[in-house]
RNA sequence: CGCGGGGUGGAGCAGUUUGGUAGCUCGUCGGGCUCAUAACCCGAAGGUCGAGGGUUCAAAUCCCUCCCCCGCAACCA
């Protein structure tokens, strides 16, 4: 019956500009997204910007510009990354819109309607001259981490979400739902964390107004996660119960960075037991990128900025490496010479070679017009079993959101494809004419492998799987249907493809 | 202090649940092929599986001790 599939990305904040990280994350989304497309899903895959909040302020305030005016500049920054990363997102939602902040006041007045949210007081230190709050554990020396002046603790009026009221039920739905969370790593974690007690969760401020004022009290301004959050369902049009919002919600996936689990994996859910809503399917965390052995970080000036890493290698090429490279869930590093290498290696010797050679093959031996198969031998039918075999193979991968391994299964397929010709040696064939009929099921069955593989490869690199597919005369978009064997029609006209990826100079200036 | 994950040939990893010839990718070396982007295919070298002790006919795999690295520890995309 559910045939939709809905997956999230966080909410990126504005006080940041896009980096690797939220590149990363959102790729992922993408390619989920893409791939339940060609299953014949319907997908509503979001993305957005959380824009409230105290830093938001203080940096328009800094820049001379209204909180808005700097979310408005912030906001173009992601979209137009969204565009050259060929993101495939169903909606943008930002915490400024009307929509949402709607639907957040709404949640808040039916919890606290239950009595789930309260009226109460935090206590923090305060830093008079910086006009900033901070928790104990941020303080250096009981000093204000931002000047090293002395702080001091003061009182502070906030609404409180019964979070503490939770906790059993959120364990028993942990515990009854093995893959609400994952990694399992992180999933230990975090029954670790609610094991040992949860405290009721202040979700308002006074300290600054940037916000969506607390109904009833505009003094208080909604905190961060009971804002940000909701974002999922204001999306989707809550609390109205609109198609989308019965279609899509619970969620399928939230993609998050492990920074942000817990937000995810236990304010998140008890919200939504609170507000008596399904709780998302899947929690996945995943990794955090170091560059070149060495952590992202605006001081040491390495932060690697998306668009400079499409310019210099290309979409698919940036794409298949965030997802080839390292398992999602796991950290991983960036670095030049890695990104070089799978360029080199992968790409270009494996993927585009193949296809280079191949396509050349049938242009030499038949005038580039695709001959009918003959019967298949043993080897061409392991070759063909293989083939066959992928997709159910990616589409388990993806359930898992192993991207990883689901590229290791295509290339299995396409190092099978330069293995077959090695062992067919179709330029042996050629200078015999009474193996004309051989070899025109060997140009077959390379060609018709390779299209299954470009197939399921489309998700993680479209460009290069339509332009790869159009050598192959194959013109529809990549389809479900299209990942069954004896696609390719006879005379087909098969034209000698380009590199896909040209080698890159190693020494160059990488 | 606590909880969790990990230490396997030059690099990055799998294998540890259900003990029994230590595997993959890359790199290195040698060979083959010539359709192709000096690409492709085959083979080889290289590891006392963090240290020590124990159980066992047999341990990377089970038990104990120790060393080292990383994550979580309440509000930080």
């Amino acid at each position: 019956m559910s045939k939709n599939y809905y997956v999230t990305t966080p909410i990126y904040y504005v006080n940041d500009v896009p980096h690797l990280g939220h590149a990363y994350t959102t790729l992922a989304a993408d390619v989920l997204a893409r791939h339940k497309k060609m299953k014949g899903y319907h997908v509503f895959l979001l993305t957005g910007t959380d824009e409230h909040g105290q830093k938001v302020e203080k940096a328009a305030n800094a820049a001379g510009e209204t909180p808005l005016e700097l979310a408005d500049r912030v906001v173009k920054r992601f979209q137009s990354l969204w565009e050259k990363l060929n993101i495939s997102y169903t909606d943008f939602i930002r915490t400024t819109q009307e929509r949402h902040k709607k639907g957040v006041t709404e949640l808040f007045n039916r919890v606290m309607a239950k009595d789930d949210i309260y009226l109460g007081e935090y206590e923090d230190w305060y830093c008079t001259p910086c006009e900033t709050f901070w928790t104990e554990t941020q303080l250096i020396d009981f000093k204000c981490p931002d000047c090293n002046r002395p702080t001091e603790k003061l009182k502070e009026e906030s609404y409180f979400f019964r979070m503490s009221k939770y906790q059993e039920a959120l364990l028993a739905h942990i515990e009854a739902n093995p893959d609400f969370i994952q990694p399992k790593s992180r999933r230990n974690e975090i029954i670790s964390f609610v094991k040992e007690g949860l405290r009721d969760l202040s979700i308002s401020r006074t300290s600054f107004t940037w916000g969506i004022p607390v109904p009833g009290n505009p003094r208080h301004v909604i905190y961060v996660w009971f804002d940000a959050l909701t974002n999922y369902l204001t999306a989707l049009g809550y609390p109205d119960k609109t198609d989308d919002f019965e279609a899509f919600w619970p969620a399928d996936v939230h993609l998050i960075g492990k920074d942000i689990l817990r937000f995810h994996a236990v304010y998140w859910p008890t919200f939504l037991m609170a507000a008596g809503l399904p709780l998302p399917k899947k929690v996945f965390a995943h990794g955090w990128w170091t560059v070149e052995g060495q952590k992202m970080s605006k001081s040491l000036q390495n932060v690697v900025e998306p668009h400079m890493l499409v310019d210099r290698y290309g979409i698919d090429a940036v794409r298949y490496f965030l997802l080839r490279e390292v398992p999602f869930g796991l950290d991983g590093d960036f670095s030049h010479s890695a990104m070089i290498h799978r360029i080199n290696s992968d790409l270009a010797n494996d993927l585009g070679n193949l296809l280079n050679r191949s396509t050349a093959m049938v242009n030499k031996y038949f005038k580039g017009v695709l001959p009918a198969p003959g019967e298949l031998t043993e080897t061409d039918l392991a070759y063909r079993a293989k083939s066959e075999a992928l997709p159910g193979i990616v589409d388990s991968c993806l359930e898992d959101l192993a991207f990883s391994k689901a590229l290791q299964a295509i290339w299995d397929v396409i190092s099978a494809g330069n293995k077959y010709i090695d062992e067919t040696a179709p330029w042996t064939l050629a200078k015999d004419p009474d193996q004309r009929d051989r070899l025109a099921t060997v140009m077959y069955c390379i060609l018709e492998s390779q299209r299954i593989a470009f197939h399921t490869l489309s998700p993680f690199m479209p460009d290069t799987a339509e332009k790869a597919l159009g050598y192959l005369g194959w013109r529809e978009p990549a389809s479900e249907a299209g990942l069954v064997w004896g696609g390719l029609q006879a005379e087909t006209p098969i034209t000698k493809a380009e590199a896909l990826f040209p080698r890159i100079d190693e020494k160059g200036d990488a």
